[in-house]
DNA sequence: GTCAAGCCGATTGTCTGACATTCTTGCAAT
DNA sequence: ATTGCAAGAATGTCAGACAATCGGCTTGAC
């Protein structure tokens, strides 16, 4: 009678789907910082009625992808380089510690997911793609935070990182950047692959550096 | 012509209004971790709507204050032991790095206003008020958090305490346990006032640490 | 011509009511 | 005791409505 097996692990809903949906179109892009969001307008373009689509909003809200000042509405906050540099701080402590944590404990499975994400990341940076390189470098930190050994200190990243993801897909389209990011990477993984815990830190720390320094330039040289 | 001279620095809202009263039900413990918070109960209870309520639990659930499954709605969350552990690690190297931070670069004023709150925590202590213990302590930090130089700290902090409250409330009643955080926290307290950077971390990670075991043991002995 | 006051459209905040879907619980039957 | 079913409860989602508020534009005064 079944001929679906479908294994409905987490039921869809038209809230979850749509915040999917929106932080996916801010991780893109698609909305300029510091531009309005018009409820009736995300309604008809979404396909859902009000309710729904204020539910999600308040979820993206606590995350921080938006802001909603009463009266006013939601609008995608424009970083200040302020906090893009406390956000860059706290990401180089949890990084750090997550890659050194990875380095003692990362199984040999995960080490070889971790070196395939590494090398899709390459090919990534030798293409045009900048949203693919985003994606590919999250995929390999991903892995790491997912190996630490701690949920949470993945979730947090996650939380920061996302709140960077704009930075991230301007500075990687900077000359150059995609390659030394690369080497960076490969830094970091050739330390975890052999256990070696503070060469992991430390290469941690020297990419997530670099990484702000990149995000500088092209803020600078952007705007 | 305006009597009112409301200063509206932050209009209210209905559904901001009830983020803040679940969220401080939840911290003060009345509802049971596991238990169901229905709908409709809650609507008449603080006299709303359900759309507003369902915006404030979208809210609350992207915080991790509840957990929402689809089809059967929102719940208290079960913290378990690991999660708890891994959020007390991740709350070690935020508080170790916003002490020494603050260490270097707290002004006279704030000091004086950490000390304040330092007092205030040792009459709570001395005193039956549980809540008002972790509502003191929880100053302590919050000040400390605020002068790290560091928003991001600060926010990711709160956001962690937040929920392991109930953790805190519990341990905090335990035999001996006020008095004992009252000297550890004394000791991070001196080490920032003399700028002692090293001392503050040293002293801030000790106090995580004893905190997690006096967790654990009211977990154990509790549960 | 510039600036202030006030009006108007656009947008949000909030509520009511409704209905289909899904979960839960209690009961009946094997 | 286990299974299956049926009634009730709760959630997911929508449509529509209306007051409050914001922003911009027009108007008017100097």
């Amino acid at each position: 009678m079944p001929p679906d097996l479908n294994l409905r692990i987490s039921p869809r809903s038209v809230q979850r789907e749509t915040v999917d949906k929106l932080r996916l179109a801010i991780f893109s892009g698609l909305f300029q910082p510091g531009s309005r969001l018009i409820e009736s307008q995300l309604c008809t373009q979404l396909g859902i009625s009000r309710p729904s689509l204020r539910e999600a909003l308040r979820s993206l809200e606590a995350e921080r992808l938006i802001e909603i000042v009463p009266n006013r509405g939601p609008s995608i906050p424009a970083l200040s380089w302020e906090v893009a540099t406390a956000i860059y701080e706290v990401r180089e402590l949890l990084e750090v510690e997550a890659a050194g944590r990875c380095a003692s404990r990362i199984s040999p499975e995960q080490l070889v997911e971790l070196e395939k994400s590494l090398s899709a990341f390459e090919a990534a940076a030798s293409s045009n793609d900048s949203l693919a390189r985003v994606m590919t470098a999250a995929d390999f930190y991903s892995i790491i935070l997912a190996n630490c050994g701690n949920p949470i200190l993945e979730e947090v990243h996650r939380g920061l990182v996302a709140r960077i993801s704009f930075f991230r897909g301007r500075s990687m389209s900077l000359e150059g950047r995609a390659q030394s990011s690369l080497a960076e990477m490969r830094e970091i993984f050739e330390s975890i692959a052999a256990g070696d815990e503070k060469a992991a830190r430390e290469a941690s720390k020297q990419h997530v550096l670099k990484a702000k320094a990149a995000a500088k330039i092209s803020m600078d040289s952007g705007l």
